[in-house]
DNA sequence: GTGAAAGCGCTAACAC
DNA sequence: GTGTTAGCGCTTTCAC
């Protein structure tokens, strides 16, 4: 096990320590360090002429003795189990990210994303969070339980999934109703008098597409409507699998009247090749997507979907995280955010409650 | 000034420390940073019985006390200077962080993604830098310089800028030759006896996008070609930005022969204006692209484009920061990056030579 | 309101 | 090969 990082010279300049401010400011480090903590204790006169000292070093704290000395970086991790470019070109993702950044910004935390898209650069992340290089971590996309989490959960790191997890009772996480809102979304279009309802997973290999579809299965048995295998298009989340899952859906069943599909992006294409084999949306067949992109409204017909948000789902992840820092939040805790659906012009007339 | 960071409660739950390693083996703290350190001097057996210690006690370096005493941290920061979901759009910029997470890896650097999308966070930044957080930084996207580079080189923070910076003689980066390269297209598309060469710029507050025109602008003047500010539309790397501006370059000069966009994307949006517009490519107006993305392989016809090689450009970047951090490095570097114009089809014939 | 003293957990000379 | 001794630059009681 080398668990060496340092094939490094010492690369740091001389720079200003506390101790340099303190003489300078003629006072005590303690002092010194009760101004650059805002600690209200300090005379008016003496804070400022540490202030002073400050400014004619240029002092800058030291992370690292700060952190060995008061057991806290300052900074959390957002550990994304995916590639990149793939992560960010959902529009909920990167807005999540986003609102995840703007909220550890307002208490004055560093967020960093550390990508772990393959498994050497998981384990990599798993030494960097134990290492404490940062107070905790949220996991993001397609985490990959079996090799990180139980280390890192023995070691009690302060950790939330976003999405859920395999095992949901050993740790923090914060998910939507992915089988709740489903069921809906098919009660929804039972209403609306459709009786043939297709459905297009996202990749398998992740809960909230195995929610969803579940969601789907149970909305049809709600219903009381025909549930076959050749109804379920197995996508993974990109346009194309939708085209094909679509062609799959119609050869096997023709006289189809609605589908549902895990993303808007494979409801779009749902819709397209709705179109190329002459069949309207929504007179003939009626679609709904889900995550409520922009896509949704810029499409024509305008997509129904769902909308889940981002800027809550980052609030929440952060509340949980703040929790296991501050606290000694042992117990894994977990938020199931609400979800609404947007019956738009793709679904035909909205079903009334 | 307020430096506090810290309203968290110590969070970190107890774990062994070096010392009771030590006691557990039997030995002293010396031999067991010696070992997690891969210090050939340890006796195998010493080794052993010190390895097991740790496994007893499941020891994990603390990161902090590490790099108090060792002044490094193993950590390299990537500030990149603009909304991610816009950053990793691009084919080049992903492929390059990728390469770059890859180049670090090897070396057991972590890399940390630090998104600075507006100025109150590239002042945390800074700020993050500042305080040896991590060990070094590149910075990439649209670098501000006026706000975050005086300080962070006042105080020698090893530094690396990814693109041209304004200022180039006091900070290290690597870049590719925009000017250089833009001249040899026009005079490729000169020689394939293009008179009328029109150009789509980037955003013009990019060097890169500044330094193309610049290029064009003189091999239009090598060419002995007319230069006129109508043959010059404004982009700003998007699509429809390209669109609006090929369509006034269309009105300016109806008899237009050929179109250099600063990337693929904009390219391709030419050519379906040009299209829409009844002319054809390469036949009426050869058409030249930047980057040589996917997409310019699988336009149709295939898009000339000019190539850099993101794995190279990484590379460059990697050694140049990990120079300044590791010597003394102290005057700043820089390496333009060679680039290669892929002549296809949307060209017409290859320029010979 | 301010200072003294004792670490935080590790690395790095330098002995032996 | 291994142990001893000093710190690294801060925070944090606890006195005063």
């Amino acid at each position: 096990m080398s668990t060496d990082t340092l094939n490094l010279k010492k690369p740091q300049p001389q720079r200003a320590t506390l101790y340099q401010v303190a003489e300078v400011a003629k006072v005590s480090k303690s002092t010194v360090s009760r101004v650059i903590n805002d600690d209200a204790s300090v005379a008016e006169e003496t804070r400022r002429r540490v202030l002073e000292a400050i400014a004619v070093t240029g002092y800058r704290v030291n992370q690292s003795a700060r952190a060995l000395a008061s057991r806290t970086t300052g900074a959390i991790a957002l550990a994304i189990y995916e590639d990149l470019a793939t992560y960010f070109s959902s529009e909920f993702s990167s807005s999540m990210v986003m609102a995840l950044q703007d909220f550890f910004f307002e208490k004055d935390i560093q967020v960093v994303l550390v990508p772990a898209p393959d498994q050497r650069r998981q384990l990599r992340i798993e030494q960097y969070v134990q290492q404490r290089h940062v107070d905790g971590a949220i996991l993001l996309g397609p985490v990959r339980e079996d090799i990180l989490l139980p280390d890192l959960l023995r070691d009690k790191v302060p950790l939330v999934i976003g999405g859920r997890p395999a095992r949901t009772e050993t740790v923090s996480f914060v998910d939507i109703d992915n089988s709740g809102v489903s069921e809906q979304v098919v009660a929804g279009l039972a209403k609306l008098g459709r009786k043939k309802i297709g459905f297009i997973t996202g990749r398998l290999d992740n809960p909230a597409a195995t929610d969803r579809l579940l969601g789907y299965r149970r909305g049809l048995s709600n219903a009381g409507l025909s549930q076959d295998d050749g109804l379920v298009g197995i996508g993974n989340w990109g346009f194309k699998s939708a085209v094909s899952a679509t062609e799959q859906l119609l050869a096997n069943h023709p006289d189809l009247d609605a589908v549902y599909a895990s993303n808007d992006l494979m409801a779009s294409a749902a819709i397209q090749v709705l179109k190329d084999s002459g069949r309207s949306t929504p007179r003939d067949v009626a679609v709904v997507g889900f995550d409520d992109t922009p896509l949704a409204s810029s499409l024509s017909p305008k997509l129904s979907s769902v909308r889940q948000d981002p800027e809550l789902y980052a609030r929440s992840l952060g509340s949980l995280l703040l929790a296991q820092i501050s606290n000694e939040q042992t117990t894994p805790q977990s938020t199931i955010l609400p979800t609404q659906i947007l019956w738009r012009d793709s679904s035909g007339t909205p079903p009334e409650n």
